[in-house]
DNA sequence: GGTCATTTGTACGTATGTATT
DNA sequence: GAATACATACGTACAAATGAC
């Protein structure tokens, strides 16, 4: 259960999958908040940027969130919307950072585009909604 | 066109946004390769971390692609086939290493996760696929 | 085919700033 | 206000892959 410094994997990617394990197994409740990163860093035997570069890999698959000043902390999962593309195609991509913040979008969540047949295009965050064909089946 | 070393924007931030402006103004034509990072920082008077957060930017809003080796490039858009969804429901999400992997995908693309109502899952890469609904109506 | 310069990637350290608690 | 903890930004050194010769 320790890092390999010999690895061709390179430590933030071992660490990484490390914490992400965790989230997975349940380890870590949905929204509580990991140890700080020079604690981190000194548990692993890294130094505190590859902790960072390690919790920016979880940032960028929308597992968790971190704010300045607060430790970071595992992200909540939101019940999802499903919109439904009756004559309309949507196509996902990353917001660019004007985008992020008007949706005040966290890092990690991509965007759903929606076009409309007649023309209108419409976005909204990829974490708060899907998309369903016309006929609605309950999941 | 110069940095704000004063400025509470982030120099990687500021970086990234002209960067960013430069690819949509048409600067850098698709697939066109960036100057060497260390060579952006001496062009603006930043350190080559500071080239490389703002690059980082750039990759995770799937814009450009990095390889060892090779010099940075803005990414080409592929065209996209759509997927019809039936009796689906559809939502887009960030992948994880490994399922980067197994679809090839590089990063700053999100993924498509297809629920079929009778429960099959099926994930596609985001920048090759997006999603319809029952009619088709040829875009 | 192999060598070498170029270029990106990893990983460390240090210092300072700033928001949260 | 103080302590905690994340964010920015500089620097260094070496590793590894690419591409050109």
């Amino acid at each position: 259960m320790a890092l390999d410094h010999g690895s061709p994997t390179p430590l933030y990617v071992q660490l990484a999958d490390m914490l992400r394990e965790q989230i997975g197994s349940g380890v870590y409740r949905s929204g509580a908040a990991l140890p700080p990163e020079d604690g981190i860093g000194r548990l692993f035997g890294v130094g505190r940027m590859t902790v960072r570069r390690a919790v920016a890999v979880l940032r960028q698959e929308g597992l968790l969130v971190t704010e300045r000043g607060a430790p970071s902390r595992f992200r909540e999962q939101v019940e999802r919307d499903f919109i439904i593309l009756d004559r309309a195609r949507a196509v996902a991509r990353m917001p660019s950072r004007k985008e992020s913040r008007l949706h005040g979008l966290p890092a990690g969540v991509p965007l759903l585009e929606i076009v409309e047949a007649d023309g209108p295009v419409r976005t909204v965050p990829g974490d708060r909604f899907g998309v369903q064909g016309t006929t609605s089946t309950s999941a």
